[in-house]
RNA sequence: GGUGUGGUAGUUCAGCUGGUUAGAAUGCCUGCCUGUCACGCAGGAGGUCGCGAGUUCGAGUCUCGUCCAUACCGCCA
């Protein structure tokens, strides 16, 4: 037995017991003839002391060690001279009486502690080292605790954790695949799944009516801080359900993790929001609510006045910063560098400055204190405001409005990370125009259910079609989204025609699907959540890799390991495989 | 594919308008220190200024290219 004890549980109580703890060496202190060593395991810190008491071989023993050695340390609890209230084992240390180095170690190559000295790309290379530290402790902990929680939860619903096959089918349809090499099969190749969507259909047309799984998910797609090419959904499926049934159900889920993980009660039912007014009112699918700020149209206000930019604009938005009207020249200026940055996109920025002499614009020259009233009115602005105005093509205009609203939220505090905003955001338009290829694409995938009252536009004016599909939004992050799924093959084969398959084109890539659906699929629909981004605003970051346990860097590689690497041409021949 | 930012000691960074021997903190090593816990004190070692060209009497500093990292845009049914 190599412990009696963990670094982390022992207390006063403990005090005249022999133990034995073992863990990795945290910080040697030597004064003089006194030694101090804190050892550290998953379970905390604990002191170690060598002191008069202890024998001269101890002594030398404890003055030698190194940053991480492992070790096995045993002694008799004690109650400390000087209590340390900072850590849970501050009341009590071991005097030494015997140690045991079970290995050395290198000199780590940054500190293994709360705030490491580390940079990103470091700790990456040594992420085994970084997952030493409290913080990336923590953060796996919570992600434990939130896999655990969910499939408690589903467990208690009814629901079946079944597994579906990584090795499928690629689709053209969606984001990229990643792409296996079959040695059987020269020349034919597997994907791995975007995610289980057609499996967990099958199962419901298998009769498993309420089927999950937390699972691995692949695209390969450009990164971002919330973007893996690896990542984890909570994948769900119900049969013989609507989509009140789905939002209640999951709406449960939801608030059980935050009450269990977070501690943080909601009585209330979440909000729902149309996708058209999200779109309206904050300019994107996925609006932040924790803070108001709303987007208001005022190109009708605003035009007729004779400013040309205004006149001939598609479409003019404005936001009411409350309270900001003593902005300075300075902080206005950052602000329209902000929206003219390429990222955003705005040519420029007008402002009205709602001041105790009336309202003061960027735009004196053409509209009359009167006019600017008018126009600050219909934002809600009262004296002591700030409206700023951005203008162009609508899409644009509200998307660049939205990232404005953003960063306005950001530099005035009111997106705290422990606020929590969750939101239901239903009414998803089903098909998406692609002017490159000229023809509609799905919003979510060709699966999902129009609305029974557009049903009759779907050939009429596919555009128009609302889905029955649903996204969930916490402050302003997308962390789950679903939708009723077509079960009637009619349906199917519209929708496919619609999406521009011919018959035999569909049968080839989804033949699977809509064979199975001959044979008695049941009404059913689902939902997914993004694991990954649930744990980071769970636990506060604004980055999912803090969340997973062996992330890639920006580019896909993960620099650890050193992959993606190259292959040998033994194992490409294998696989009949030339490379360029 | 695009835009921005960064790359200098083991690590995190500073380094002005191009100018003598490239600095700080921390870590590391040595010595001292009996209540430390960000221990303290004294001393020491430690540099391919990412890489390659160019401009210049002279480049960490300016220019171009390139690689790497990072945030965002495109992309992500």
């Amino acid at each position: 037995m190599y412990r009696t004890h963990t670094c982390g549980e022992l207390r006063k109580e403990h005090a005249g017991s022999r133990v034995t703890l073992a863990g990795w060496v945290q910080k040697v202190r030597t004064l003089g003839a006194m030694t101090f060593i804190d050892i550290r395991d998953r379970y905390g810190i604990t002191q170690l002391v060598a002191d008069d008491q202890s024998t001269d071989k101890i002594r030398e023993q404890a003055a030698s060690l190194g940053r991480e050695f492992v070790v096995a340390a045993t002694g008799t609890v004690r109650e400390r001279a000087s209590k340390n209230g900072k850590i849970a084992t501050g009341d009590i240390e071991i005097a030494l009486d015997g140690i045991e180095v079970l290995n050395s170690s290198q000199l780590p190559p940054f500190t293994i502690e709360e705030q490491s000295d580390g940079g990103d790309e470091l700790r990456m290379r040594y992420r085994y080292l970084d997952l030493r530290r409290a913080p990336l402790r923590r953060a796996m902990e919570l992600r434990h605790r939130m896999a655990f929680e969910i499939r408690r939860y589903l467990d208690s619903h009814g629901f079946l954790e079944i597994e579906t096959p990584y090795l499928i089918k690629s689709t053209p349809e969606g984001a990229r695949d990643f792409v296996v090499p079959s040695r059987m099969n020269p020349g034919e190749f597997y994907a791995l799944p975007q995610s289980p969507q057609t499996f967990k259909q099958l199962l419901m047309v298998a009769g498993y009516d309420r089927y999950f799984q937390i699972v691995r998910c692949f695209r390969d797609e450009d990164l971002r801080a919330d973007r893996q090419p690896e990542f984890t959904q909570v994948d769900c499926e119900m049969s013989f359900i609507d989509r009140e049934d789905i939002l209640q159900t999951f709406e449960g889920l939801i608030k059980e993790l935050f009450r269990s993980v977070k501690g943080v009660e909601f009585a209330d039912p979440f909000p729902r929001m149309s996708f058209d007014e999200a779109m309206e009112r904050y300019g994107c699918d996925k609006p932040d609510i924790r803070f108001d700020m709303l987007i208001n149209d005022v190109t009708q206000e605003v035009k007729g006045a004779g400013f040309g930019v205004f006149d001939s604009a598609d479409y003019v938005g404005a936001l009411c910063v409350k309270g900001c009207a003593s902005y300075t020249r300075k902080q206005i200026d950052e602000l329209t560098a902000f929206v003219k940055r390429p990222q955003v996109g705005a040519s420029g920025m007008v402002y009205i400055r709602m001041d105790e002499g009336g309202p003061k614009s960027s735009v004196d020259k053409f509209y009359s204190p009167d006019h600017l009233g008018r126009i600050a009115a219909r934002c809600g602005a009262d004296k002591g405001d700030l409206v700023l105005i951005l203008c162009g093509l609508k899409k644009k205009t509200l998307a660049a409005l939205c990232a404005l609203r953003l960063e306005l939220g950001d530099r005035l505090g009111l997106r705290r990370p422990d606020t929590y905003a969750p939101l239901w955001v239903v009414d998803f338009p089903l098909l998406e125009w692609d002017d490159e290829t000229g023809r509609f694409y799905a919003m979510h995938h060709p699966f999902t259910s129009p609305k029974k009252e557009d049903f009759h536009l779907l050939e009429s004016d596919p555009g128009k079609v609302r889905a029955d599909a649903y996204d969930f939004v916490l402050n302003g992050v997308e962390v789950g989204g679903g939708s009723i799924r077509i079960h009637d093959t009619e349906v199917q084969k519209r929708m496919f025609s619609v999406l521009g398959f011919t018959p035999e084109s569909a049968q080839e890539q989804f033949g699977f699907l809509i064979d199975a659906f001959k044979y008695g699929a049941p009404p059913h629909g689902g939902i997914a959540f993004g694991l990954d981004r649930w744990c980071s605003l769970f636990g506060g970051s604004e980055s999912i890799r803090d969340y997973i346990a062996f992330p890639k860097n920006n580019s896909g590689r993960d620099t650890m390991i050193d992959s993606p690497s190259p292959v040998s041409p033994e194992q490409l021949k294998e696989l009949s495989i030339a490379l360029k």
